[in-house]
DNA sequence: TTCACTGCAAATGCTTTGCAGCGCC
DNA sequence: GGCGCTGCAAAGCATTTGCAGTGAA
C-alpha cells in the first residue's frame, strides 16, 4: 500500500517549499479545460481535448501539470474503474451523477440529494473525513430496452 | 466506458454460462491465501505470498484466477490509490459498497438500502432497465485524519 | 480422451523520467 | 540572465494475451 502523491487531498501548506509555480500557457490551457468540465477527466482525455482546441500540450506535460495541480490541492484526483487517474476542479459546482446506457452510451445527468446525505452520514458514522464519492448507474435506455425486447 | 468486472459487485447469476470451473491446485492455493487475509491484496502481493509458501503460481495465472473469482462474485475487486487492482474475500455475501480511506487504503463494507432504492427509482423514472450501479465513498479514515491534523 | 487451465514471454497501454532548449519572472 | 517548464522519446510497471503442454473430469 504505497501511497505517495497519487490520489486526493493532501491538505498541505501552499507555497511552503522554495519551488515557485510559473504561469505558462500550457498550465493556463489545462486549467481552462478543467474549469469547463463538471466531471472527472482522465489525463489522456484532457490531452485529447487540448489537441482539439489547437492548444496542444505534450502528453507528458499534461501529466505533470495535473499532478502538480493535485499536489497543490487545486484539483481533485482519484482513479476510475479502469485504473486511470482522473481529475476534477475542486469547486463542487453542480455536483451530479450519471445514468448511463450500457448499450448506446447515452447519459442522463441526475441529482441525488438522498445519496449525498447518505454518503455524508455513513462516512461520519465510521469517522471518515474529507469525504467524496462516485456514483454511476448503468442500465439500458428506453430505446435499447425496446430494441432488445423486440429482437 | 468499459465497466465490466472492475469495481464492486455485479449481481450476476452464478454459473450461468456454459464454461465450467475446474478445481486446480493453483486455484485452491489462491483461494486459501484469500481466506487468511482480512484485507485487500494486490495481485502482485498475492503472487509473492504464494511464492513464499512454495505453492508457486505463475503471475499471469494469478491474474487470471483473481479475475475469474471476481467475475463470479466470490471476491471483492477494486482499485487502490496506486491504481492497482486489489482483491478480498467477500465477507458480506449480499450486495454492498465500500468506504475507502484514500491514504491508507482501509476499506469498510457498507450497505445502502436507501441508495439501492434511489438508483432503482431514478432508473425507472428515465425508463432505464436492467439496472446496475457502482458506489464508492472516498475519505480519510479516523487514524489518517488524526495523523494529518496532528502534523 | 477432451478441453479448460497453466506457464512463459512478448505485447499493450498508462504513466514517469532524462535531457536539451525555451520562455517566464 | 537564471532556472523552472516543456517536448520528445525511451524507460518503467501493472496487466493482458498467444500458444503449446498438462491435468481435472
Amino acid at each position: 500500500m504505497s501511497q505517495d502523491a497519487t490520489a486526493g487531498h493532501s491538505p498541505r501548506p501552499a507555497a511552503a517549499a522554495g519551488k515557485e509555480q510559473r504561469v505558462t500557457k500550457q498550465r493556463l490551457a489545462v486549467s481552462a479545460v478543467l474549469d469547463e468540465l463538471p466531471d472527472f477527466v482522465s489525463t489522456q482525455e484532457l490531452h485529447r481535448i487540448l489537441q482539439d482546441r489547437g492548444t496542444s500540450v505534450s502528453l507528458a506535460t499534461s501529466y505533470r501539470i495535473l499532478q502538480s495541480l493535485a499536489d497543490d490541492g487545486l484539483v481533485d484526483a482519484l482513479r476510475n474503474a479502469d485504473g486511470e487517474a482522473v481529475y476534477r476542479r475542486c469547486a463542487a459546482t453542480g455536483h451530479h451523477h450519471h445514468l448511463l446506457c450500457r448499450n448506446c452510451g447515452k447519459a442522463v445527468e441526475v441529482e441525488a440529494p438522498a445519496v449525498e446525505a447518505w454518503a455524508a452520514r455513513t462516512a461520519k458514522e465510521h469517522g471518515y473525513t474529507a469525504v467524496e464519492h462516485t456514483v454511476e448507474i448503468y442500465g439500458l435506455c428506453p430505446e435499447c430496452t425496446a430494441r432488445q425486447a423486440g429482437g
